[in-house]
DNA sequence: GTCTATAATCTGATAGAC
DNA sequence: GTCTATCAGATTATAGAC
């Protein structure tokens, strides 16, 4: 008969998700090589061996192609803060700083495509913008346990990290003048906002 | 004979320097709908009421024209931080701050050329370079009136200052939620690096 | 799921007439 | 300095055979 036992459909949709990753992967490959708004889907299907066509059995436009890329970046972002927890909410703090910053500078085009809008059609989907929430509810609650709870707060730490991710990454891509700034940068923060000391 | 005289060539100086003026208008304003990297000398040439090819007596090719772009855009932030001046340097200091950050975020686009290497095939020419450097001094100036001679200062100031151009411009463009907490900034900035306090 | 074929359109750039 | 004509590609996307 023509349905497939369960068995094909597991072993279909295995093979399904592993060519999808290899199309990611691609992705940002063509991304870091070409820019973020010069990825071409000729040049991405070539580099896994595809007709430019097929592409479309796994990503329905290109706007879903930058989608899937911005919701999985977001994810490990968010990965990454959790993994930078801690008891003690002052370390907690400078680890999620750091990891942060790490996380920016480490692919300058992940960061154009989570932090800057530079691509002119795109628009992120509800996943991406679940993980990105997320991300910022993660660090407001290191914030609250730290006592401050001024929500200006987060605002700053969000324009000083970012700035200091920014930095380092337009002007010394791979260097360390900025990045090696954060423990300064982060205890100049909490100079103005943790309450008593 | 086919030599001009003065007359004419100051009158056809005059009107080169007119319609380049009046591309160079236009840039901006396609940078602005269709983003940055989506300029498109066509379309420019359109609205100028120009055939495409036209605009190559003009601008030898488009890296040329994001070149012109970002000469001129870094010339008017440094006449900005000029007319920001003031003798009392804690003054001119705030001023300068708020100039920088109101530049950067009242044009999104302008602001990704000059900050942010979002043109795949772009690297600023001498020129544009000349005034980047030039409004790097002016602010290393008044640091140093405020008796600020470190230069990591200068670094996150410019990190500081910068993200929070770069959070109102992609998160609330329009808007002030960033740009309203110039002044904290500015006083945790000074309240770590301005001596005796 | 992958292919061929192709639509429909855009791109930056050059040569040469006027 | 502007035009016509044109090059030599690029782009995203769809239809339909296998």
């Amino acid at each position: 008969m023509s349905t497939p036992t369960p068995g094909h459909r597991d072993r279909r949709r295995v093979h399904h998700e592993a060519t999808r990753r290899e199309i990611l992967d691609a992705a940002w490959a063509n991304a870091r090589e070409n820019g973020l708004a010069g990825l071409s889907l000729r040049a991405l299907a070539r580099t896994v061996g595809m007709e430019p066509q097929s592409l479309y059995t796994y990503f329905h436009s290109k706007n879903a192609l930058y989608d899937a890329l911005f919701a999985e970046a977001y994810a490990e972002l968010l990965s990454r803060q959790r993994a930078a927890a801690h008891p003690d909410p002052q370390v907690a703090f400078t680890r999620i700083a750091h990891a942060f910053v790490h996380y920016c500078t480490e692919d300058p085009v992940r960061y154009l495509l989570l932090f800057q809008r530079t691509v002119p059609g795109f628009t992120p989907g509800p996943d991406g913008m679940r993980s990105a929430v997320e991300v910022l509810d993660l660090v407001r609650d290191i914030l609250a346990r730290l006592g401050i709870g001024d929500p200006e707060a987060l605002d700053v730490l969000t324009a000083v990290l970012g700035g200091i991710a920014a930095q380092q990454t337009a002007n010394e891509p791979g260097g360390r003048r900025w990045t090696g700034l954060t423990d300064r940068a982060v205890t100049m923060f909490l100079r103005e906002f943790a309450p008593d000391r």
